[in-house]
Parts: structure tokens; sequence; C-alpha cells
DNA sequence: CTACATGTAAACCGACATGTCC
DNA sequence: GGACATGTCGGTTTACATGTAG
């Protein structure tokens, strides 16, 4: 869980991408436009939900600053991440733990993902499994509410939401975004992929993205990833290949003296900069809640005011935490 | 990490200690509360039975204040416990003494014990002997009724009762509880494990739960306690390489090339992101963690008090884990 | 070795010849004695029907000399027929001409064709189409009753009867068999297969026989005729490649890294170790074995002569081996 | 099926012992013998019947000249043979080919297999199969008649015997002895070891010896050679174990100049020499047999006649097998 | 308590099987 | 018809699990 994957097609000689992430000089002004007006971030529903035909799927960090990281040195498993290529290859019906960031992490946010074909073509054709596999006896649906039956991508999680899209027919799975464990400040989500890009009567060999977006409840769309997946059942031959394909293509048409070059993703100061020693507590119901967290925040400043001192960065942005829990569960 | 044996990471030099598990203070009220209706808490006895196939395997303390107690102090060679891995690790064939609490102690009370394998896949196969062990001619079966030849777990009391559940095939052995003996609260209740988690044709290398429930002679649950056992032949080697195994797994993100599998509940942070249905503050430091878990708690209780009646499951296992959180601090 | 199609192991430029089928001088007196008493021969329905589960599959001309024809010369380019290998590779939805023979063509007689798994182990499974084909989307459905959506073997033909075992839930298509066009003793009836043998969820790559058998209208088996079948999308190379493998493993003793299978009937000398229920004889020579084997043949004939019956299923297929052994060394 | 293994125990330095074939020399005189007064070989069957308590396991080549034949060559499988050790390590419910010779192969012999513990202590206590190989439902059993689920060996043959050894409880397995296929003149049969070496509550762990015995329908032994099994889950890497162990033994007391010797075994001439090529013609029953046997007679005698010559070694003993065919059968 | 015995599982790799594309 | 794409299998190796013995 150590390595943000950076989304750019180029080669692996490029560092990744940072800049997308809020740069802490615009966020309280982020945050207070939001505590003011929630979820004003152009929802655009109708011309282009995150699950229509024509979906969008720039990058887009978004005022919550969202993103996505796999670890990719627990490989040599059933799946493999490509660095070189940004490209997922992965067995099917296999765990893929996936964190997503974003900051603040607060109620009321979801993270979606939706697979998408990459070729133009076949863009628009929504993503559905293959007769085989969504067959009820199939045994990878044993035990599963016939609803999921179709949907190649699910997230392993009680609160997984999965979703059709009428118009565009498109299948999708999001799932509440929670708040990270104490030490780090991602939020893991296992996902599984449970049909093959080369099944037939399905993707049918078609290649596939996966499309990652930071919604609220309303659909608005807060932020946006995406990856290139290949599910297979050869994951570390095929992504060989394809990485040998890419470097022969670019010895073509590039000077060979490029060299493999350690990913600075992989252990990035910056990204550990970030991280948070917060600690948490569970509450029972929303009277709870908003009765403990007034309680903290309160904690907080006579612990301010005794202390004679202005709140530091960080219990600034906690106070501002609670104060959003408060808005919107009083 | 919400058993009632041990709350800290400790060596397992330190003595249990049993304390925190119902404030004292709310403690009587409660019991009294419920000594006048006793047997309020809803037995749904057709749903969930304590043997039924998908039985609860959450610890709950219930309106007896039901507790367990092993003396790990006097670890022979036969068996041994781990606090850090609340697990015991056992031979075959060898006695054990577990101590129970109840208050008050009353006529009418049995303890169950119901072995379960731990793993989700296998959770609700019930546990019998394998076909060796349970051999009329095996050793261990000589001079016992071939009633209980099946089961792989034996109280050693006159008054011993074997059950077995046509339902789900479980089997599962119980006794009437009786009263502490003069100058202790605990009443100790012996068992014996005959058959090893590697039997073959038996439990066949999977790892085992008990579940010990506090019962009237209604088959009502009043209390709920889980340990986890390893029936082995070398429980110390095993234990201390359970031990090693599970501190280098906190220590590294990942587990590397080890054999992972799906357990049914376990204190992996994985699972803690299912706990949809409670709500999380976060906390700047320990200081404030402390005070906010103490205030939550207090909440609670007070509320109990309030409306007279005893904590719920879910209230009793906030209540756990908010005194584990403050031991652990603290 | 024991097909009707072609016993010598010559490459497929040799048209088959089917002179050694039944011996002409001996033929009609066998036929007269049949047709005096039509279907004498013990239809034994109920033990073995021609779609049970255990469906005999041996080859057996019976009382009207049935045997089965096919144009290997004009091999197109979707199907070829092996000489070498009594195999027929064939596309998928490509119509195939087959000619049957029986002396004489009455009326009431039909053709079964129904397709087995060959290896032992998946014998007793029914062929079905898999979920990609059988879906009702699939074009080469479209425009058919939905009753044979699940039959991978079709007959071109108007009067076509799609039968369905419900013991064995076999799929089997049968079809009346009509007189010879003038000029011709072969009546033609076409067939084509509609899944592949690798097809997923459906034959998964299991190799095929069909088996023919003439029956009357109350099922009673009066010929039988098997032929192997490969439907793949490479008829040629896939033909060309297992003779390859046919030859080389014949040259050497034991076939090196290949992948074998028990076969249900194969003419691998294990087999013939099995033929308890028949005596043997050594000989010293070529020409004895000729010598001898010609007289055991003729022994059998004056016997059926005499007895004015037709050979019972056990004494064809004795003749048949006999045939061939003289085939091969005359 | 190349390898004649060799029986005696030594190290591999020494060259295989054919000493104990028949010298053709007295081969008419046993023969003769035999014919006249047949299976006299002291039956002793009370004293020490081949499946007695302490059954003999000593190498005898007999009247017969009984011999075994592993074909070792073939690695990669679920078995492996050691000729270095003389040992046969195979896993558990694997096909063994062995092929079997005795001069003349005649009606009435049959083979019979027994497994012996080879260790002192064990040797009287008979072999059966552990408690969960033989149960009902373990899957090795489906299928089977119960009277073999307690034989840990088995002969895969429909004419199999399963002796049980009331006094001595042994079980055994015999079948009888056919004839050759034409091109050898070994007898080839398929035997499966249904438990492991390692099983508990059978074997457990004691090594075991396969005594193999020629005899006639009245249990007189005509033969008897002896075969170290192991029946392991990895044949080879036991193998290797135990070759290794070997040698490093006899590098403790012998002189390292020791080195690997090719097994003239392997290919050795002399047993190339007896090879035989016959051919075989199979008959419907007794009757036909009689009579194309004596057909058969008759064209070598007129042959003879013709040609004014006498009988070659080959002829002589074709003719003797059809006489002792004939006097069987008439 | 160490060394071994021995079953199991995972990972790896190369060979093959078989559809598709051009 | 050749090259490729891609699933499957079989064999090998290594690591691990877990009982036994000295
Ligand atoms: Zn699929
Ligand atoms: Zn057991
Ligand atoms: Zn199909
Ligand atoms: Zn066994």
């Amino acid at each position: 869980m150590s390595d943000s994957f950076h989304c750019s097609q180029e080669s692996d000689i490029l560092p990744p991408d940072f800049k997308h992430l809020i740069n802490s000089e615009s966020y309280e002004d982020i945050i207070s436009a939001v505590e003011n007006e929630p979820f004003m971030v152009a929802p655009m529903k109708l011309m282009s939900s995150p699950t229509c035909a024509m979906l969008t799927t720039d990058e887009y960090a978004g005022p919550f600053g969202f993103e996505i990281q796999i670890d990719g040195g627990s490989s040599g498993k059933q799946w493999m991440f490509s660095y070189d290529l940004n490209k997922l290859f992965i067995n099917i019906d296999t765990a893929i733990h996936l964190g997503f960031k974003c900051e603040p992490f607060q109620s009321g946010l979801f993270v979606r993902a939706v697979p998408v074909y990459c070729e133009t073509d076949a863009f628009q054709e929504p993503i559905v499994r293959c007769l085989f596999h969504r067959a009820e006896s199939n045994p990878h649906n044993k035990g599963f509410s016939a609803d999921i039956f179709d949907h190649v991508l699910r997230i392993i999680h009680s609160d997984a939401m999965y979703d059709y899209d009428e118009s565009s027919e498109r299948r999708s799975v999001r799932v509440p975004l929670g708040h990270p464990q104490a030490g780090t400040d991602w939020v893991t989500v296992e996902f599984k992929f449970m049909c093959k890009n080369s099944c037939i009567s399905g993707m049918n060999r078609r290649p596939t993205d996966v499309i990652f977006t930071l919604e609220d409840s309303n659909l608005a769309v807060l932020g946006r990833r995406k990856m290139k997946v290949r599910i297979c059942s050869c994951p570390k031959r095929d992504k060989t290949k394809e990485e040998e394909d890419m470097k022969s293509k670019h010895g073509n048409t590039v000077p060979q003296g490029k060299r493999a070059v350690a990913h600075k993703t992989e252990d990035d100061p910056s990204s550990k900069l970030r991280k948070v020693d917060l600690f948490q507590i569970s509450l029972l119901d929303k009277e709870a809640l908003v009765d403990v967290t007034d309680y903290a925040r309160s904690r907080i400043l006579r612990k301010l005011r005794i202390e004679k001192r202005g709140a530091t960065e960080k219990e600034e942005k906690l106070l501002n935490d609670y104060e959003c829990t408060l808005q919107m569960y009083e």
C-alpha cells in the first residue's frame, strides 16, 4: 500500500505527477465553498452522469484531491500492476485492494467504479458479464443476489451498491467512502473482476479501463481517476508481454538510451508528509455521533482557550471536520 | 481485539486482567434490572439457536455478565494459552480447565461449548470427529457411550449433555453451571478436545473457534464468549510460531508470501471498514482519544441507567471496544 | 480399428473401401432370414435405449447391413474427413452430408444421431450446447424453435425429430430414412454441428463421437455406427495435427510429453486385455495368421448359414476384426 | 516396458541377475513333467500358503521361470521406480503396469499380489486399508463392491479376485494370467495402491513389500517375486531422498571409488532374445477355440510334412501350446 | 527440543490447444 | 496459411504444515 500509481500514458521515465493533489493554500477556500453550498460541484447529471454512455474519463482530482493507490509491491500473485503501463493485470475472481484518498474524508462521499472499453469503437457499449459467467449456476454467483450477476466489477463490501443506468445500460458499483484507519490516510476498498477480457459473449478480447469517480450522494462527480485493466489467466505473462511490446515500439521511435529508472512514486516523500496520525472512535447512532463530536469539538476549543493559543493546522482541519459532521446530522 | 481474555498487545507473561469487563459502578444497576425480568433478552430460538448453522459468534456479556477465564499462568506442557492471539493451543485428549462467571449464579443456567470453523468458507460445516478417532476401537473411546464418539469437544463431568442439532448437524456439549466454590466467584469446567485440527477426514487442518454460550434451560442465549483453539501435537511450538507470524504481519504492510484465508471475524483492519452501522469520529492525539472515549462510554452507561435496561449486543460490543482502547492508552 | 470407414493405416488419399463390410456370399442369406422375422433382434429397450446414459457404442451392421458413408473426396474448406483416424473435422454451423445404407430400405426405419463424449470419465454426461450458443439471441438460433436451441447436432430436414431423454438428459436427433434416389443405394442426410468441441460451458474441449443408430419406430436398434467428430475452427490444421500425432505415437513406444486420457473404446492394446469373454490363439507368422483367420471367419459364416440367422453383435464384431486383419495382411 | 528389475538388495553396482530364468536345456523336462502331473509343485498349502501370516518372501523363479518387469523409464509421472533400491515409489490411486512372464503361458495360471510389512516386528500383521480410505463414502470406493474396500492393493481387471485369508487376515488380489499380446512375451497387469504408507490407522509409516506369486488354481506356488513399494504423495522427492540416503550410507562403510554404472537391466539383450513375434486371433467360444486351434495345429503339421522337415523350436513351442489348449478344453 | 518425515499448497514455467486476424 | 492471442495443463520447485522420534 505504498505506491501511488500515476495516470499518464507516458513511459516509465516520467516521475509521477502529484500536482493534482490539492495545494494547501486553496484548501480552506474549497472547504468553505463546499460547506456553504454543499455539493455544488457541477452535477451535470443529465448531460454526463458518471455512468452515461459518453461518460467523461479524464483524470480529475477535484475539490477533495481525489487519489487512488495500489500496492504494486505485493505482486507475484494472481495480479500484477505495471507502473510502466499504468495497467492492472489480474485474474478473474481475485481480490485487489485499492486505496482512495480525499481531503477531508467526510460522510456522504462515495467511490464509484465503472468499467469501460477503451477502444473508441466500443466505448459506448456497456460492459456486462458474459453468458457463461452470469449464469446462475456459475459457482462465482453462488450466494449472491441475482442483481449482481451481470456486473463485471464487484466491490467486496456489505454496503456496495450495484447501479444499473437504464439509459446507457452501464453497470457500475459504488460504496460509501468511510474514514481511513489509524495510521494511514487512505481508505482501502476491495474489488473483484468477474469476467475475463477474453470472455466470448462478453468483453470479447476488447481492452478495458476502469473509471473511478468520487461522488456525493447526488451523483455529483467530485473527482475522477482512470486505470487500465486486463483480466486474464496469466497476469504475469501478459504484463511482461505488453511491457516488452511497448518497449520495442518505443525502441523504434525513440533513441535507445532510455534506461529503467526507479519509480519515484514508490517512495515519494511528499505523500508521506501528508500522513496524519489520527485516532478514531466508533459511535452507535447519529445521536451519539452528534453528542460525542460536539464534546470533542468543545474539548479542543477549551484546550485552546486554556493554552491561550490559536489552532494548529491539524486542529483546524479537525474542527472543520467536526463542524461538517455536526452540520450534516444536526 | 474484543475478546474477554486480554486486550493489550503485551507478552503472555501478564496475567489476564478482567477488571475492565464491566464497569462496576453501573454494573449492579444492570443486573438488578435484569434480575427482575429474567430472560428478557429475546431468545430468538428459532431464528438462531446456539447450535444452528449460522450461529452468532459475537461476544456478548449479556444480563448476567457472562465471562470466561483461563489460567494461563500454569501453562503446562500439553497446552498453552496465547494472550496475544486469544488462542488456546492444546494437545489432543488433554484436560483444560476454564472458569466461568455470571452474576448471579442461579439454578437453571448452562454453559454450552460448540466448536466451529472460523474460515468463512467452512463456517457452516459442523465439526465432527475424524474417522480414525471416532472409531469404536480407538482407545480414547474406551469406556464411553457411542453417543459421544463423534464429539470433538467433551466436558469431563457426569452431568455433561451431548447435543446433536439435527438441522445443522452440529455437535455440542453443555453442562449445568453450578455455584462457585468458596473463595472464588468462578465455576471451573474441565474440557477435552478429542481430535486435532490436522485430522484428515475431520477438521482437516482448518482453524477453529469454540463458542461458549450461557443459556437457560430453554436454550435462550444469555451470554456468549469466543475462544480460538488449535488442537495439535506441539502446542508450544505452534503458539510461538503463530505469535511471530502475527507480529511480523503487523510490522509489514502486507503479509508477503504467506497464505491468508478469509476469516469469519477477525481483527484485521479491513473488517472494520465493514462496520457500516457505526459512526466514526477522528481524534488528534492519545489524550483526546482517551478523553472522548471515556465520554462516549459514560454516555452509554448513563443512558442504560436512565432507561433501566441492560446493554444490547451492539452496545456491549462498543463498551468493550472502549474499554480496550482506554486500557491500551491510559 | 473397428470402424466401418476404413481399417488401413494409409493416408487419406484412399477412398473409403466398403467392400469388406459384410461378405457378399453369405449376405443375402442373412437378410432373407431376417426379412421373414423382422426386428427379431432383441430390442432390450428398457435396459439400454439408444439414448440412455450408458448407451452401447459398438459398431453393428445388424440385420439390415446398416452402413454409413462420407464423401471424403470433396473435402471443402469447412470440413475434412480423416480416413486414418476415422474422424470428421468440421466447423460449426457447417452442412455435412452423410450417406446411409440399409438393405432393404423399408418404411418405418429411422436414423438417429446422438453425440457422446468419448473419454470414459465424461461418457455419461449428456452433450448439450454451451450457454453462448444456446442463447436465444444467438444468430444461429434465429428462426428456429426453442426446442432445438440446446441440441448440438441438427439434421437439416423438415421431418427431423429432436428427442430429449429425460432420464439420461441426452439430446439426439433422428429422421425417417427414405429411399435412395435413382442411381444410388445410399440415402443422404444433412447434418450440422452447432457448438465447437472447445465451447466453454459446453463440450469444454472434450473429444466426442457421434453414434448413428438405425431404428424402427419402437426405438429398437437395428444397426449402429460410430464416427469420431471434432468441431473446430480450423478443421484442416487440426486434422493434420492429429494425424501426425497418431503416426509419431505409433512410432514411439510411449508418447513422451503428451497428454493422454482414457478413452471409452480405443485400439489401445490394454483394452484387449479386457476381452475376457473371448479366447485367443497365437500364430507363428503372417501366413498362418491369414490362413487361420480366414478359417475362423468362414467357420462363423457357415454356422450362421446353417442356423439361418444373422450375426449377433459379438459375432459381427469378430467378423469385423477378422476382415480388418485379412485386409491388413493379405 | 523395457527394463526387468532385479530383485537383490545389493548396491546398484551389481548387474541384475538373470540366472533365475529357466535354462532352455531343462525346459522340455519341466514341461513334460508338468503336463503329466500338472501342478505337482509342492503346494504346502496348509503349512505356508501364499497368504499365511509367515508367508515366504524369497524370490523363486519356479518351473515356469516366473519373472516380473516394470517400465521405469517414464519419469515425471505419479510413480517412479528406483533400480538402485529395487523399489517402487508411487502415489495413491495411481495405475502402474507390471509385466509378468512365465514359460509357457498356459491356462489355469494366476498371479497373486500380497502386500506385507518388511520390518520384522510388523511382518505378520496383515496390511489393510486405513479407516479413512476404507470408508464407503471415500471417493476412491465409489462404484466398487464393499468387498474390496479393505484392500490396499487392487488389480484393475474385471477378473480380479480379492482374497481374504481368515487365518492370517491378510488381504490379497489375484488375476488369471492370460497370454501375451502379439509382439511381446510379457503379460501386463494394472495395479493400484489405495492407501499411503503414511496412512494413520493403516500402514502408519511402516515400509512395505509386495510379494507376487505365480500360482495354479489350487493355490500352489509356482514362482515368487518381491518388490519394495512406498506409496506416498511425492514419489520423486522420496525416491531421490532414499537413494541419497543409501549412497551416503555406503559412503561411510565402503571406499568412495564407487561410481554410478549404467544398469545392464535396462537393455539386457538376453531378454530381447526371448521376444517372440507371435500373432493372435480371438475366438468367440470354447468350441471355436478348439476348432480353430486344431486347424492351426494341423496346418503346421501339414506344412512340416510337405516341407519334409522337423519343427523349429518356435514351432515346437506353439504345437505344445496348442496341445495344452486342446487337452484343457476338449 | 531438534531433526526429520511427509502431506499440501503455491508459484513457476514451458508446452500445448485453439480461436482470430490478416 | 502463418502469426498471434490466450486459456489450460503438467511438471518442477519451493515453502510450509505438522506429526514423530531420539
Ligand atoms: Zn465471462
Ligand atoms: Zn481425529
Ligand atoms: Zn457453443
Ligand atoms: Zn489410507
